[in-house]
DNA sequence: CTTTCTGCAAACGATTTGCAGCAGC
DNA sequence: GCTGCTGCAAATCGTTTGCAGAAAG
């Protein structure tokens, strides 16, 4: 882990009134050498001996400390990555078959016509939009 | 409900070896009436005296037989549409402060961009896209 | 030193399932 | 009439929580 990516933890967790643990800092490690979102089962065999309940609640900190980002899929688990700010924006691709999910790096083209979509929505209903999300579901290599 | 409706339920569900019942007329019909996305809870509460065991699997028999939806956000309840096909297709606003989830149409040009977004996956990963989902995540009118 | 975090085990709650009787076709 | 659906209640399983001791600051 770089020593400003640690930082930038260290401060976000202090914005929301949270210590930096070592259980945090290792989840975060977890979750940034994988290259994908990852499930609880997932982080919890990672070899790093954490208890089932403290990942649970620590993710629940690192989300709302804008660290962490829960993808919610029809899986039966829920997946967690590093927030994009941290690792740039992607896109998803999700296998309706074997529950895979895959980051995909968003392209420029398509990023422009989701923002317009945006400004327009935000014109005739009055949402304001946040953030977006496009996952592209279909069937992986493995399973096509 | 329309006469040719209810002759593509009848059809699909025979596809999946489905009996046409009367529960899973009034769940299709509730959802048809919905202007948006429910919860199981808000079917329940629809008044027609379904039994929640009942909803459960007949959701799980309407979503094989493609004529429902579900879709999966952070909050407690999963929801459920009518199949895009059924319905238009269409992208969802959700609130990210109280969890309300609003149908919008998709635009011509999102819509191109996101199939040539597809294609180049497709090239590059293997990937075979069979649907995709755009959610706008934000603060509804009421939240904002 | 004080406050927060951790691990354990028990609790919770949405969803699933076994079973006996009813309904589609 | 046979097969599959329904409703009830009990079981399941991912997630949350209470509590006493350990660690952050």
């Amino acid at each position: 882990m770089v020593a400003d990516l640690h930082d930038t933890i260290h401060g976000r967790l202090r914005g929301v009134n949270q210590r930096l643990t070592a259980n945090r800092k290792a989840i975060i490690e977890v979750l940034s050498s994988a290259p994908r979102p990852l499930t609880i089962p997932e982080i919890l065999a990672s070899g790093r001996d954490l208890a089932q309940s403290s990942v649970y609640r620590n993710l629940v900190v690192l989300e709302q400390a804008g660290l962490v980002h829960r993808i919610v899929t029809n899986d039966e688990h829920s997946r967690f990555e590093l927030a994009e700010d941290l690792t740039g924006h992607h896109h998803h691709l999700i296998c309706a078959n074997c529950g895979m999910v895959e980051d995909v790096p968003a392209s420029a083209g398509l990023e422009k016509s989701v923002h317009s979509a945006t400004a327009q929505i935000a014109r005739s209903t009055g949402f304001r939009t946040q953030h977006h999300r496009v996952d592209l579901v279909g069937l992986c290599r493995d399973c096509g």
